[in-house]
DNA sequence: AAATCATATAGATGATTATCGATATGTTTA
DNA sequence: TAAACATATCGATAATCATCTATATGATTT
């Protein structure tokens, strides 16, 4: 999979927050809604749903509506291709990155 | 080499600027001083000296002067340290990246 | 239908930051 | 020593952004 350089860009915006970054390290663990992610931290309700939709939208988060619930999974094959472009970038070994087994 | 949470966070920083991103790049194919870098880009000597500044406190640079001259050069084993904990963040496998051959 | 719950959006605010021109500091050269 | 050069710092400005409260939207439950 290849990231065209907008998405990139996107990608290394959103991990740049710390805050954003917990995040994503708890949808890692698992697949999540917009309250239990909101329930781990002390920011509220509207800062996590931007935060989300922040990593959304940079398309390493996949969002999918169950009733008035709202999923959100992190999108594996993004990370590493995006793991993979840093990589290239910076110069080091591009040793194909796989998602963790399940 | 162990990154601690603070390094990390600084380097998730500095990366996440694009203009820095590719003064990075530039820097990672060859050891260079601030004016050849600042020739290679549209923006101010003073703005090249803050963005390598930034580089050099997030410890993705080494500065070393040289006379008038301060060359900055790429710290390969800081940047695969900061590749191989921004997987393990990902959970991604964390298989061993080394700096490229020179 | 009304109340409750989950999420998103709107609008505001304070903090951070990328950038600049001007200038200071330190080094080499004429 | 004066001029030229390389780099860093200062102070300002505009843009971005993380966060908040208030509210809207939409779904479930009673």
């Amino acid at each position: 999979m290849k990231l065209a350089t907008e998405e990139f860009d996107r990608i290394s915006k959103a991990l740049a927050d710390p805050q954003r970054r917990e995040i994503l390290q708890k949808l890692v663990a698992r697949r999540m809604n917009c309250s239990d992610v909101h329930a781990m931290f002390n920011v509220s309700q509207p800062t996590v749903s931007h935060h989300l939709k922040e990593l959304a939208i940079a398309g390493i988060l996949d969002k999918e509506k169950q009733g008035q619930f709202c999923f959100y999974q992190v999108k594996a094959e993004v990370l590493s291709a995006y793991v993979t472009e840093l990589q290239r970038r910076l110069g080091l070994e591009a040793i194909a990155v796989a998602p963790r087994m399940k």
